[in-house]
RNA sequence: GGGCGAUUAGCUCAGUCGGUCAGAGCACAUCCCUUACAAGGAUGGGGUCGCAGGUUCGAGUCCUGCAUCGCCCA
């Protein structure tokens, strides 16, 4: 962001107090609602009453900051949660943070490293540790500190971390009875290993990048056939080192008749079958595949059909094993490189072609994925599956936006098992301990060394090493946050949840899993209560200016913390919010925040007004005074607003909430109501109904914009207690209801405004200066009511003010002034006096390119209902609305051939336009 | 390979039931520091709604195909 903003007085500083300063409320407010606002209590009568409204924060990963897809998901929930906390709900948002096991350790072993040359290995698992809390201490608050400055009212007395003690007693009852209902299994598969991280990862936590790489040909020999070869091609040639076998297609006539012979292995030597299998696709590369069941997952299921051995030649770092003989302890990618040469020195290798293919890569550390067999926890998703999809086929659990559903699906129905044990030290260790001969037994409690098995009482050797993945901590989320499995008073008040926001890359990492996790763990409540949400939104991704994603790569990132510092937190999120449509991403370009932050000073500046020059000196009485045209206008159209503002935000349609919110604010409010309001609060002037209108319509301006806005209008809202009389805050004040409506004087007004909009543009079309004051006559005609002419005259000052005019007349036997500007409205024509300045031709000029329009408007209805067609399937209303519509185009081209014609005869303009 | 989304003004994007909906903010032009706000006010210019078909009396909106871009899954 550049500060590079170029002044418009340089000379002299704005006056002292006409801008908002976000730094000088906000903190303030932020107090006040951490001490009095945000603690959700399940004791109030509207808990009692189940009148609660819950949501739990997507815990942020500790080791990050947050960005701007986490300040715009948490501005969202912040929205409805102070929208349902102003209907009286009892409102609890727990906020907190993820111990996130694999970047958390990865970034305190580069911090030893660097600093210490230390390894984990030799400090010692209880060190390490050490280490680890150490750094969540100093540096785990970073995430919370800056959700207290956007303004989030979370409850920070329930801020919970997933390695705290009650959600670690949650994650280990989750295990021990998933173990003991035979959900948990532990055996030797093949998993995702990271190499440099050193353990395993789940499917979800590796991604498909294409890459440039090499196919390589191999000819491998057939056993007792010398010069005859099956050639195989591999873009990772290292592995066959654990080949056991080349599978073919049976009907491939290339290779048909090698079915059951026998190949020796190049570099190795060892004899491996050929095997017959449809599944080879016999287009691709040569149609004979190399076959390492330990190294490849389409491999691995092949030899399980062919019985062919399962053999590892890599290491857990990566580097080849014994298995390799002379290339042992190489790394993957020198071995690979030293195998290429061997075969090519043996005349094995029959070629090598660029290929792009996709390389599967640890989402952690970047490095490519190693498919191994290894001992590993796995959860048997299947059945954990069936009231997961049910929860939403039935419609008990929403997702909006609706799409998200199929991808949430898709995933459930063809779920794989899911692999939760990791090979690190960060993280919940797994309750899982072995007597000596390797029987496992989980336990809620630990068990010593020495102390009885409990399945087969002999003594306990060890604990298992290793920890479980992240999420199977995060995946209870939504009731170890309350106190599960304890049957807690928050617990029972507050779960379900009404409403998770969280970001589409997780729907399956996280959502589904704590719906899993909901229905098998929730089970003393019935199956439509243990949903942990009701609805679960996917909130828009957002990009930066050139529609890149945000990561930390790329440097691209923006701190919420910056943007509150340069245009506040209510800006920002007014910003994130308006720009935000549902489900759709959003490309920022910072000084998109000028938009949130003018609106704030709008409305900030239009308080002062209100207050200084309306309600100052002044306090409302008791009884409802009698309201003039203006006044029920704004209430009425305050009205609409209300309602569409309140019905945008209980659709989630953000974007339309704050949209509304502005155009009223600003377009109606500020713009005519204050201007209208101007002349009635002249010094002196008594004048209930104005004032106790502005106040009225203040007050609901900050209403509506309070849960997109809070600091502000907590700040307008308390500058006008003397006058509304709401001891609340106003996070905690009532929504209300709206329900004056007056049609009648909407149209007024409408007429006033475009009277007031004609003169404007009269003006500037003629050249008349902002500085100059003109005459205006309006002319009703045939179409005008009195309701549409009385106000005009009743609104002079206001007329005169808006328009920039000197005078007014309004009748329907005045003439147009000698010479004129004119425009036709459809209930009467505006004149301003040009008193001889007009450039005549200009304004026939005008008056031609008016007709035209008409003209070609009036063709355009002509022709459709000509149509016969048309006129008779359309429906009536809409053949009827045409027929007015053509109506008032004749009347309009009518009084605009009149005018022009009463412009032509004043001969002595005509001749100065001779050229 | 399969799926999803996008394509509307110079830029970033709205547009619900198919019918004056072609709109907002920014940018631009002209004018105005009128005592709430220059982070402001007024007025204006600017779009063949990606392309091609189709349905319909009528399509930015519904259907089909295509193109381009993006995301996800395998």
């Amino acid at each position: 962001m550049t500060s590079s903003d170029t002044p418009r007085n340089d000379a002299e500083t704005p006056a002292e107090g006409t801008r908002y300063d976000p730094q000088t409320v906000e903190p303030k407010w932020i107090e006040v609602w951490a001490a009095e606002v945000n603690t959700a209590d399940a004791r109030s009568p509207a808990a009692r009453a189940g009148k609660t409204f819950t949501v739990m924060i997507p815990p942020p990963n500790v080791t990050g900051s947050l960005h701007m897809g986490h300040a715009l998901n948490n501005t969202l929930q912040d929205v409805l949660v102070r929208f349902h906390r102003m209907h009286g709900y009892e409102t609890l948002w727990v906020p907190g943070t993820d111990h996130a096991g694999i970047a958390t350790q990865a970034v305190v072993e580069k911090k030893l490293y660097l600093e210490r040359k230390l390894k984990r290995e030799e400090m010692g698992r209880e060190a390490f540790l050490a280490e680890v809390w150490a750094w969540k201490q100093q540096y785990g608050d970073r995430i919370l500190f800056q959700l207290r400055r956007m303004g989030a009212s979370v409850d920070w007395t329930r801020t919970k971390f997933t390695m705290d003690e009650d959600l670690s007693a949650a994650v280990r009852e989750a295990f021990v009875r998933l173990f003991e209902k035979g959900l948990v299994y532990r055996g030797a598969y093949l998993v995702n290993w990271d190499c440099v991280l050193r353990t395993a990862v789940s499917d979800d936590e590796i991604e498909y990048v294409a890459q440039k790489g090499k196919l390589w040909r191999i000819r491998y020999p057939v056993k007792g056939e010398p010069g005859r070869f099956v050639t195989v091609a591999t873009t990772r040639p290292e592995t066959m080192l654990a080949d056991t076998g080349v599978a073919v297609h049976p009907e491939d006539e290339r290779w048909k008749d090698l079915v059951g012979r026998t190949l020796v292995l190049p570099l190795v030597g060892r004899e491996i079958p050929v095997v017959g299998d449809e599944t080879v696709e016999r287009g691709f590369g040569t149609g004979a595949v190399k076959t390492t069941p330990g190294h490849d997952p389409a491999d691995y299921e092949r030899g399980k059909r062919f019985n062919l051995p399962v053999l590892s030649m890599l290491n857990k770092d990566g580097t080849v094993n014994e298995l390799g003989g002379r290339f042992a302890g190489l790394t993957r990618e020198k071995a690979r490189a030293a195998i290429v040469e061997a075969l090519e020195a043996e005349g094995l290798l029959d070629g090598v072609t660029d290929v792009e293919h996709n390389v599967a890569v640890s989402d952690r550390s970047k490095s490519s994925i190693e498919p191994l067999i290894s001992e590993q926890w796995f959860v048997r998703m299947q059945p954990l599956a069936v009231p997961a999809i049910d929860a939403v086929k039935s419609g008990r659990l929403r997702i909006v936006p609706e799409r998200w559903t199929k991808v949430y699906l898709d995933w459930l129905g063809s779920v794989r098992d899911w692999c939760i044990s990791r090979q690190l030290w960060w993280g919940h260790r797994i309750p899982v301990w072995y007597d000596e001969d390797g029987v496992p037994a989980a336990s809620r409690t630990d068990l010593a060394a020495g102390a009885p098995h409990p399945v087969t009482g002999k003594p306990v050797v060890r604990q298992d090493e290793d920890v479980l993945d992240t999420w199977a901590s995060s995946w209870l989320w939504p009731f170890a946050t309350l106190g599960w499995p304890k049957r807690t008073e928050d617990l029972e008040t507050f779960y379900p949840t009404q409403f998770l926001s969280t970001a589409r890359d997780i729907i399956y990492l996280w959502v589904a899993r704590m719906v899993m996790a909901g229905h098998e763990f929730l089970d003393h409540l019935p199956p439509e209560k243990r949903n942990p949400f009701a609805t679960c939104y996917i909130h828009a991704t957002v990009l930066d200016a050139q529609g890149r994603r945000m990561s930390k790569s790329l440097g691209n990132g923006i701190d919420p913390i910056d943007v509150i510092e340069q245009y506040g937190a209510d800006a920002m999120r007014f910003t994130l919010v308006y720009l935000t449509t549902e489900g759709q991403d959003v490309k920022l370009d910072p000084k998109r925040f000028e938009m949130g932050r003018n609106f704030v000073n709008k409305v900030w500046n239009a308080a002062r007004f209100v207050q200084t020059k309306a309600l100052a000196g002044w306090s409302p009485s008791a009884s409802e005074p009698e309201l003039r045209l203006e006044d029920r206008w704004i209430r009425a159209e305050f009205a609409k607003t209300h309602e569409t503002v309140t019905r945008a935000i209980r659709e989630h349609r953000f974007n339309v909430a704050a949209e509304t919110i502005y155009a009223f604010t600003w377009d109606t409010f500020c713009d005519w109501y204050l201007e209208l309001a101007k002349p009635r609060l002249e010094p002196g002037a008594q004048d209930e109904s104005v004032r106790g209108t502005l106040l009225h319509v203040l007050c609901g301006i900050v209403k509506l914009l309070h849960p997109v806005a809070p600091h502000v209008t907590e700040e307008v809202w308390a500058a006008l207690r003397p006058w509304h009389g709401d001891p609340s805050h106003l996070a905690k004040a009532a929504w209300g209801e709206e329900t004056f409506r007056d049609d009648e004087a909407c149209a007024s007004i409408g007429a006033v405004q475009s009277v007031v909009r004609a003169v404007r543009n009269l003006r500037k079309e003629s050249g008349v200066s902002d500085k100059a004051r003109v005459d205006v006559r309006v002319i009703p005609n045939g179409a005008a009511s009195a309701s549409l002419v009385e106000p005009l005259s009743n609104l002079e000052p206001q007329v005169l003010r808006l328009a920039l005019a000197s005078s007014l007349k309004v009748g329907r036997d005045l003439a147009p002034p000698a010479s004129n500007a004119s425009q036709v409205l459809p209930f009467a024509d505006v004149c301003i006096d040009l008193e001889g300045k007009i450039d005549v031709a200009a304004e026939r000029a005008r008056l031609d390119k008016e007709l035209a329009k008409a003209e070609q408007s009036a063709a355009a209805s002509r022709a459709k209902l000509s149509a016969e067609s048309f006129v008779s399937r359309a429906k009536p209303e809409v053949v009827q609305a045409e027929r007015d519509r053509l109506a008032e185009t004749e009347q309009r081209l009518e009084r605009l051939r009149k005018l022009r014609a009463q412009l032509t005869p004043s001969a002595p303009a005509s001749s100065a336009s001779g050229g």
